[in-house]
DNA sequence: CAGCATCCGTTCTGATACTG
DNA sequence: CAGTATCAGAACGGATGCTG
């Protein structure tokens, strides 16, 4: 449970195999939740204020009316975001992130960042 | 490209549309080259001191031969690791980390404590 | 040992159409 | 608007067998 000091020797031969054996098990954990083609793409979309179905749809782009509800479900299910529905015909739907979702910071920002340098490296001929 | 901004405002509305695309390929690049089952998981056995293509399918639970052969491909061609062909007869074939590896170290803390963070949080019953 | 080729069932995905 | 239903094609994934 030292995940604090994974920082320090994360690619080492000298941690346990109890510690790398909680490694796997955690990266595997997270990558179950958020992984995937859309997970962090809607969330990232419904922290820039969209809020609506078809404004989601419309803000990532190529998913499908299909994939979205299912993603947003599954998101629902892991307590990233909430479904609220405002009135009767006709029917306002809208999605938020909960407070939950924040958890996600540092996640999202060690992606962004890796995400940004890979692609540098990748344009300048690696 | 003002990425180190994005730590201070993930989840707000007040970025512009610009930063917000960048935002998004970036998060959707990063998944793409080590999203999926597999990939960090290949890089943290490697890390550990597997080093032989059966010695990893044993470390890597669950993992098939053809599934652990694609994956060590796209990791070679992604420059994460180098193949090393030692001998002839019986043939010996070593996998070994790059240095680039190493800049995932940021990306697989974050995971790991998020992991774990939401495994605890499951387990108390959410 | 270190894989690749093949078969084959399951899953995923997109497109289209339809409902309340 | 906010989805769901259906279908067909693509992709994935495991099991087996084979090679050098």
């Amino acid at each position: 449970m030292p995940y604090d000091t994974l920082e320090e020797q994360p690619f080492t031969e000298t941690v346990t195999p109890a510690a790398c054996s909680n490694h796997l098990r955690a990266v595997g954990d997270a990558l179950y939740v958020i992984g995937g083609k859309w997970k962090l793409r809607v969330i990232i979309a419904l922290g820039h204020g969209h809020k609506r179905f078809n404004e989601l749809q419309r803000a990532i782009e190529g998913i499908s009316a299909r994939v979205l509800s299912n993603e947003l479900k599954e998101l629902e299910l892991n307590g990233f975001i909430t479904r609220t529905v405002h009135t009767q015909t006709p029917v306002v739907v809208e999605y938020t992130l909960t407070p939950y979702s924040a958890t996600l910071k540092n996640v999202m920002g060690a992606l962004a960042e890796w995400g940004y340098m890979h692609r540098e490296k990748i344009i300048n001929g690696k």
